[in-house]
RNA sequence: CGGGGCGUAGCGCAGCCUGGUAGCGCACUUGACUGGGGGUCAAGUGGUCGCAGGUUCAAAUCCUGCCGUCCCGACCA
């Protein structure tokens, strides 16, 4: 490609409404523009970019067995009633109405649609284990859209759903899904990390998130020093606590006038803030519910939110409500004698003699002891806190810590979710009708390409991976206009790369060096020859790494075959 | 949706407080010079100051409402 013949709009100043790197750099770079809040044009060096992702993607997934199809972006609200996505989903669906007033929406994810062919073309357990895939345009009304295209409305995904008589053939296939993701993402050479996850509102059980490692990711991922375990924050667990020992103090009722939060409690009662208990007290389905935390711990949420009678989403009750239920302020709320169900964490669970609200205003409760002093089925003991950088690994492997990341990947185990309420079946080798195990398995390749630029840049621009380049070599012809050397050693250049198979963006504009130099380190492809007056003289050309800076001058058809090779 | 910014030429911004002729840099056009890391000089093009209403002799500037957009929180590839 000839660089004056293509529309690539390089930015000497940042736009002042782009904030993390990849989005200043995409606009920079003149890979993308924004149309609206989370809609964007992919320019034609960014669609370079897109469709060599997808092509990795696509065969990647083909190599692993998938098969190609495409479903529409539109899709009918019948099929999502079936399923009763069509209430459950909320606002983040952009729906419509045709000519003939009938409902559709944007197609946010494409379960029903998939289910619909399976179980319209799909009969026998022989057509079983089947995965397919497509590569595609979603539409999620975000609540709010932000860093660019890492998180837009429009997007484009890889997808894919399988379908299996057993779960056997759902786990093989599974860790075939699994294990595709990390070739897709080594052969994109992305420093990534597989989690398990919390399987959101798509549903089912099993789950990893696939995420590229970045200190802008909005993620946070837990992993132990000494082992595999690794796991979104949302969902880390730490090994259990150790078991609790035998009560030593008797229940007493101090004053603690106007000391509400749990520092202002140790503080006063001079205990450190492992012995005093949190009480939180949430929304449940039939009243209130509360939550028990040690002191020094944090409520996660996403675990809260699982729990049997809790309402999603989470919601905490307000002052007012507690104190018609409990007659105090939260402040002062402790699990002794609550008069609605208590869930306790573990580790709290593990602490005696401990102190915690009164549930009176202005008392509190020290030598608190479980069983004796408060009740604690075994069913109401919870996985409820988020977990903290040094905890012990659950496997016991190391301890954990916290690194930031970027979501590209997800798997998920969705059982008969879709499958059941669908009507999709096969027969079995029993004559029997059963409903198949499904998965399902999303790559945003929109967002890898941010997550590609967010861990492949330096100060003056992006430095693409090569498997990822938008071009292979970028030919600098300096002052091609003017000189005739120079022009025709550039054009002998560009016709030997071009016969080898490699793309060339050749800089053949009218612009002074210096804007050319600029310009390809801010586009960022691998391999630069400069083709100028001095070394055409001597027939040689000038060559540059842009990730390693490392430079050499040598004859044309030395940089060639190096090139080739 | 809650909280906070911002909206003036394609991009980055000033002007607004204290109302009166719309400005700067880059980009763009033409010419000359220049020609290996974002050139110099000269002459130009381009703006109903987000929209609507109000106050005023007069509004980019003050007031009200709306819209757009960005950032921080709950959602997700």
């Amino acid at each position: 490609m000839r660089q004056s013949q293509q529309l690539i709009p390089t930015l000497k100043e940042t736009p002042a409404d782009a904030d993390v790197i990849s989005h200043r750099l995409m606009l920079r770079a003149g890979l993308i523009r924004q149309v609206a809040s989370g809609l964007y044009t992919w320019l034609p060096l960014g669609l370079r970019v897109i469709r060599r992702v997808e092509s990795i993607v696509r065969e990647e997934l083909t190599a692993s067995g998938a098969q190609e199809l495409l479903m529409p972006v539109v899709q009918p609200s019948e099929l999502w009633q079936e399923t009763g996505r069509w209430t459950k989903m909320g606002p983040e669906m952009l729906r419509m109405r045709d000519r003939h007033e009938r409902d559709f929406c944007l197609g946010p994810t494409h379960e029903e649609v998939i289910t619909d062919l399976f179980r319209r073309e799909v009969h026998s357990y022989r057509q079983l284990p089947c995965n397919f895939f497509q590569i595609q345009t979603k539409f999620r009304d975000e609540i709010r859209p932000r860093f660019g295209v890492m998180r837009a409305r429009e997007f484009t995904m890889k997808d894919a759903y399988s379908f299996h008589i057993d779960q056997a053939s759902f786990d093989a296939t599974y860790r075939e899904m699994y294990d595709c993701y990390g070739r897709i993402l080594r052969r994109m050479e992305l420093d990534y990390r597989a989690v398990e996850a919390d399987p959101g509102n798509i549903g089912g059980s099993n789950s990893h998130e696939f995420h590229v490692l970045a200190d802008s990711g909005e993620d946070v991922i837990a992993y132990a020093t000494g082992g595999d375990y690794a796991a979104n924050l949302e969902k880390a667990r730490s090994a259990p606590p150790a078991p609790r020992a035998e009560p030593a103090e008797t229940l007493r009722t101090v004053p603690t006038p106007d000391v509400t939060t749990i520092a202002d409690v140790a503080a006063l009662l001079e205990l450190p803030a492992q012995r005093c208990l949190k009480t939180l007290v949430v929304r449940g389905d039939d009243g209130l519910i509360a939550l028990v935390v040690r002191g020094d711990d944090e409520l996660n949420p996403t675990k809260a939110e699982k729990l049997a009678g809790v309402a999603t989403p989470l919601s905490m009750a307000t002052d007012a409500e507690i104190e018609t239920a409990v007659g105090c302020k939260p402040g002062s709320l402790g699990p002794v004698g609550l008069p609605f169900p208590v869930y306790v964490d573990h580790a709290a669970a593990a602490v005696a003699d401990f102190a915690c609200g009164a549930n009176q205003e202005g008392f509190h409760h020290v030598g608190a002891n479980w069983q004796r002093d408060a009740e604690l089925d075994d069913d109401r003991l919870a996985d409820l806190r988020t977990v903290k950088p040094g905890d012990p690994a659950p496997d016991g492997q190391g301890e954990l810590e916290f690194l930031r990341g970027i979501e590209v990947g997800h798997i998920f185990e969705l059982g008969r979710i879709y499958s059941e309420p669908m009507a999709a079946t096969v027969l079995d080798g029993d004559g029997n009708s059963v409903a198949p195990i499904m998965g399902c398995y999303g790559i945003g390749i929109t967002r890898l390409v941010a997550a590609i630029i967010e861990q492949n840049h330096d100060e003056v621009g992006i430095q693409w991976p090569e498997p990822v380049a938008p071009f292979h070599v970028h030919v600098l012809a300096l002052n091609y206009h003017k000189s005739e050397a120079v022009r025709e050693a550039a054009e002998r250049l560009y016709k030997q790369l071009t016969e080898l198979k490699l793309s060339v963006l050749m800089d053949d504009r009218d612009e002074r060096p210096g804007v050319k130099f600029a310009d390809a380190d801010l586009i960022g492809i691998p391999h630069r020859i400069t083709v100028g007056d001095r070394g055409v003289k001597e027939g040689v050309l000038e060559y540059k790494c842009r990730r390693s800076g490392e430079t050499s001058t040598e004859a044309a058809d030395a940089i060639v075959a190096r090139l080739s090779s």
